[in-house]
RNA sequence: GCCCUCGUGGCGGAAUCGGUAGACGCAACGGACUUAAAAUCCGUUGAGCGAAAGCUCAUCCCGGUUCGAGUCCGGGCGAGGGCACCA
């Protein structure tokens, strides 16, 4: 939605109250959040974004009974408000109802200022962001509700930032702590009433500061002076359960899940409705309810309700004619447990069988950040709900998650006067800087004319600004491709795609295919004797084994794909240093060799496994790359006889020593000190400390 | 507005538990090969000073902790992503 219209067809946007299908996710809200501290397996910020969508908040539920007006749901007249806050209870100076409360459509009867700001209320904005940034209003009801505590009088206003899907539509008003009731008392003068003291700090009531909504010591309270947060919260709520006028609860933030969509494309939810027995489940017999094939969506409304032949249906309880439900199903609730059906896709008895056992929970589930929370927690709670029927007996359906950075891409628009806006894929775009190089032009090249630039987002196919694959895999192969992508960034982190450095990768390969069959047309090497080494041979060997641990730990423990290519790359540039003439002298400079192209093969292989493939066998092996087991680091390799160790003063880097692989403290600590360049910046000054981290640096402190 | 993530050369990024900042690659420049181009190979490439050795500065900004901070802490600025004003 731009503009308050559709982006796709520019049509006028309204909210309207439909009926939905809701799923009650919030039943599980409490073990949903519980279990996030167990799932050791997920990256914490994912468990702190769903954490944070579930919301606990504990607090008091506070009632303001009040003499003029309807009584609420449970028959009596009292306005009920939750808070987290009940220690400022005392500094109330007005309570807030949501535009959609019942007393504020009360108020409205005789008050068409109010009904006028009710109805904007209404026309307002649906989405977070937009409300959150939308100044503050309200407009005073006129009605009063008293104290619980004190028992005076406190007036009632309708703002716009209370919301009626939250708590229960209403809140109190303590514009002295909470900066949102601080600004709204600001605007319209309400009295601020400071009730808590932050470590003696002075109170102004003309400006807010962050800390006034810090816990502190109750003060202008009463009985409460003195008080702590904990236990003035205590306190207060147990007057008020003593006084019938409040109770400590726990409000969610989470809300029930709306499955109903308006559209044809979706799970039909299978019910019907009679006439005398109402909604009916379609029977196990009739299911599943397929949806028409031959509509032909005219671009207004549900197709669904357009067709009789779908619509018309006998009820199956009474068999009189009924009507069949036109609503379908969020996709979510499609991506909530195909992994459980892609372990039993044949078994037509049942959603799953006992398959589901072998193959779940998934070890490894690799997903896009983006669905850090709605589709995961779906999934999460789908599951809980398949244990209890006995369908699965795990609760968590991901053991392990991964969630990849997104890729971002530039956007390129134009704007209709309808409202409609038309996305042109950067492919099509040319963009060059104008004359003084300080503003980018983006012109599409099909027609020369000028289009908006809408910044670097997430590729989708809403914005057209995806990148297709097949071109590069087109031009420079699949092998390509995957080493570009996977050398440019690590996974979880978000790229802005571009397609500078893949003719990097593509000369890699080649030199990779290079060194291999320069090797191969010296003969087949002999074997390996390790214990006659040159020390050049040795050091050839050392790094090989140091790049194969470290693609080992990279690509297993790290994922970090790109510093694994990247320690490939290092080995390849350090084999080809080695002089052509000196490649083969012994049967051991080639046995060294061969098993160093083995280690950069193998290492490679899970990201160009087309290309190491056919390098696997080009060293003369029978048997494919793939049924090949990983290869175990040859610790004895990786040992070196001496240590190059970084000498500092006093924290700057000074120089270099060499010392020997077992070399004591006192020795290195004598070498380092021995050391011209370091004696220079020690000067006269007495060394009153060495601090030596074994095998990496000596700091001397003068 | 709130939540999450992130700020390092001309660019993508590396530095894994607080220990040599800039690995690896791209781009650029110089050279070799070539009649020429492409491909390939070799070299240079954070800034400043210096003949050189080397020195100083430098990881968004301002402070702090530490022998030592890109990394930890406090405050600020900026970018991207998510969102249902959550009392």
């Amino acid at each position: 939605m731009i503009d308050g219209r559709g982006w796709r067809t520019g049509a006028p946007v309204e909210k309207r109250e439909i009926p939905m299908y809701y799923l009650k996710i919030t039943a599980y809200a409490e073990d949903l959040l519980d279990a996030l501290g167990h799932m050791s397996g997920w990256p914490e910020r994912v468990r702190a974004m769903q954490a944070n969508w579930i919301g606990k908040s504990v607090g008091v539920r506070l009632g303001f009974p009040y003499d003029i007006g309807p009584p609420g749901a449970d028959g009596t007249r009292v306005l009920h408000a939750f808070t987290t806050r009940a220690d400022t209870l005392m500094g109330v100076t007005f309570c807030a109802v949501a535009a959609e409360h019942p007393l504020a459509a009360y108020a409205a009867r005789d008050n068409a200022k109010l009904a006028a700001f009710i109805e904007e209320c209404k026309r307002g904005p649906a989405i977070e962001s937009e409300l959150a940034t939308q100044e503050k209003k309200g407009v005073p009801t006129g009605l009063v509700v008293r104290h619980p505590i004190s028992g005076a009088a406190v007036p009632v206003w309708v703002g716009n930032y209370v919301l009626m899907s939250y708590g229960d539509g209403a809140v109190m008003g303590v514009p002295a702590h909470d900066e949102r009731d601080f600004e709204f008392a600001k605007k319209y003068h309400l009295p601020i009433k400071p009730v808590i003291d932050v470590a003696g700090r002075e109170y102004s009531s003309s400006e807010w500061a962050p800390w006034y909504a810090d816990h502190g010591r109750c003060v202008n309270s009463g009985v409460y002076d003195g008080l702590e947060f904990q236990a003035a919260v205590d306190a207060i709520a147990a007057d008020l359960n003593r006084l019938g006028l409040g109770e400590k609860q726990t409000t969610w933030r989470l809300r029930d899940w709306g499955i109903s969509r308006q559209r044809y494309w979706g799970c039909p939810i299978p019910v019907i409705h009679c006439g005398t027995c109402g909604t009916v489940p379609v029977p196990d017999e009739q299911l599943p309810v397929v949806l028409p094939v031959d509509l032909v969506p005219d671009g207004s409304g549900n197709p669904l309700l357009k067709d009789e032949a779908f619509l018309a249906v006998p009820c199956p309880r009474c068999g009189v004619k009924a009507r069949r439900e036109t609503d379908t199903m969020d996709t979510f609730v499609d991506s909530s447990w195909y992994f459980l059906r892609f372990a039993c896709p044949d078994s037509d008895k049942a959603m799953v069988d006992s398959r589901v056992q072998y193959w779940l929970p998934a070890d490894q589930y690799i997903g896009g950040i983006e669905h850090a929370i709605l589709h995961l927690l779906y999934s999460r709670f789908w599951t809980r709900v398949m244990r209890e029927l006995g369908l699965v007996a795990f609760k968590e359906p991901f053991t392990n998650m991964f969630t990849q950075g997104m890729v971002l891409n530039d956007v390129f628009f134009r704007k209709a006067d309808t409202g409609r806006v038309e996305y042109f894929n950067p492919a099509d775009v040319e963009v060059t800087l104008d004359a003084t190089a300080q503003r980018r032009i983006a012109v599409l090249r099909s027609d020369g004319e000028e289009v908006e630039s809408g910044g670097v987002v997430t590729m989708s196919k809403s914005k057209n600004n995806g990148v297709d694959p097949q071109a590069l895999v087109d031009q420079f192969g699949a092998d390509t491709a995957r080493l570009f992508t996977m050398f440019a960034a690590p996974p979880e982190q978000t790229l802005e795609w571009s397609d500078e450095g893949v003719q990097g990768a593509y000369r890699f390969i080649k030199r990779l295919w290079k060194a291999v069959h320069d090797h191969v047309t010296l003969g087949a090497p002999g074997l390996l004797d390790k214990s006659a080494l040159s020390d050049g041979q040795r050091n050839i060997r050392r790094q090989a084994h140091q790049t194969l641990a470290k693609i080992t730990d990279d690509i297993g423990r790290r994922r970090t794909f790109n510093t694994a290519i990247a320690a490939a790359m290092e080995l390849l540039n350090a084999l080809a240093k080695i002089p052509q003439s000196s490649r083969q002298i012994s049967p051991q400079d080639g046995s060294v060799m061969q098993e160093a192209l083995e280690i950069a093969v193998l290492g490679l292989s899970p990201i160009i496994p087309h290309v190491t493939h056919a390098l696997w066998l080009a060293l003369g092996h029978r048997t494919a790359l793939i049924d090949e087991p990983w290869m175990p680091v040859d610790a004895a390799a990786l040992q070196s006889s001496s240590i190059a160790m970084v000498v500092q003063v006093n924290g700057k880097l000074r120089g270099h020593i060499t010392v020997a692989a077992g070399a004591d403290e006192g020795t290195v600590r004598s070498a380092a000190l021995a050391l011209p360049h370091a004696q220079k910046f020690i000067g006269t000054s007495a060394v009153r400390k060495v601090i030596i981290v074994p095998g990496k640096l000596v700091n001397i402190v003068v």
